[in-house]
DNA sequence: ACCTGAACACCGTTCAAGT
DNA sequence: ACCTGAACACCGTTCAAGT
């Protein structure tokens, strides 16, 4: 009966949330590219057509993941501060969710729609954006930029290589370093002084915070007149 | 002698530039995801693997695409103006190729400094941000967020739909704007006002000069004290 | 120098069948 | 309800060989 238990914790039944849960750990470890179907059934001692009752196809799989992702974010809650505060507030908290997640941030970007988290994620944030005085159809279109900063700030962050180990990265880095730093000082000075920010994220929190408040100024600075 | 030319018309010699030129009118006609090495092969009425003579994987075809837009860049000449200026004409000069090959500019977001074109793109960029006064390193990131916003405006315009007749986008088009405006208006009254904006894009002109002023004020809103 | 043929190790997905 | 087996139509890529 214990042994049984055992064997069953090794390979559990087939949920959609073990299956998202699965691929996302794979994802983190060696890369978006490995999750696939087959490597996914594999994992789970299973046959890969088995995913295909909890998913109707790979698509489905993939927004599964993004609904889990979005339904991690810890909204703050609403208050009476300028619109801007609260703006980066709601922002930082969805930032520091793809941040937890880098290998599959990027699927968020086309799918917050098609989820019930999402959706209040947006709403919340289209609301904030009426308040700063935008129409509709700005505030569509800004909530959508927002988005696509966060998700690029994560996922094109300098120096992330996501699913390999330190020594590879390591090595990755200096070779981008060194291709840079080997471009001729008269025509690239700037791409020379910049070379080691393009390879690498020296500071982190220095780079999310520049990105984060990159967004909010430019939307304070595309503000309509009150 | 005649004919004979006009068979050579069909079936010319592979090069790279005609090698990228096909996969690039493939990307925008049915899609990039339809751009496979069997496909390029297939349409060129070669066999898959002399495409490895020209390019020695995949990957590498890829950034000749990229190389292909960016070497399409017409810079604007250097000026007095105030950098911020001359910052926006450099990245409409970008952003009006970009928007000319939809299907393939997300390529371009990883593969800027893997050409000639594009260091030359890239270091006026940020000797333009150096000359706004920020350091070398915040001049590699915002030069980077000014890439990602360009090529997300782009490619996640709204409503558009490469590699599918009007007749299907429409319906897209349609569908969208109905799942959304089946929302509960209690509880998603900005996303039920925003709906249309969502799903395809009103007014072109509108929303890239949006979008492009959103970064240049960004910058000016991020941009140290002097 | 430029291309072919055959083969390998993968994909996502369908469909009928098992329990 | 949940999973399997066999099959289909694809991928990118290698390697030896042809001209």
């Amino acid at each position: 009966m214990a042994r049984k238990r055992a064997e069953a914790a090794v390979k559990e039944r087939l949920t959609r949330d073990r299956i998202v849960q699965c691929a996302i750990t794979l994802a983190e470890a060696e890369g978006l590219e490995a999750v696939t179907i087959r490597r996914l059934a594999q994992d789970q001692g299973v046959t890969p057509m088995a995913l295909y009752w909890h998913f109707k196809d790979k698509d489905l799989l993939l927004e599964g993941i993004a609904e889990r992702l979005l339904s991690d974010v810890v909204l703050p809650p609403a208050t009476e501060k300028p619109w801007d505060e609260q703006l980066r507030e709601v922002l930082f908290a969805l930032l520091a969710v793809l941040r937890a997640h880098p290998a599959v941030a990027d699927l968020v970007r086309t799918r917050v729609m098609l989820s019930e988290p999402g959706l209040v994620i947006a709403e919340r944030v289209l609301g904030l954006l009426r308040t700063a005085g935008f129409t509709a159809e700005q505030a569509a279109q800004l909530s959508g930029h927002g988005l696509n900063s966060l998700v690029s700030l994560v996922s094109q962050e300098p120096g992330l290589m996501v699913g390999e180990d330190r020594a590879v990265r390591e090595e990755h880095i200096r070779r981008k370093k060194a291709s840079l730093q080997a471009l001729s000082p008269e025509r690239f000075p700037h791409m020379l002084a910049s070379a080691d920010a393009f390879a690498e994220c020296g500071n982190e929190p220095a780079y999310f915070e520049l990105g984060l408040e990159l967004f909010i100024q430019g939307v304070r600075g595309v503000r309509p007149e009150q």
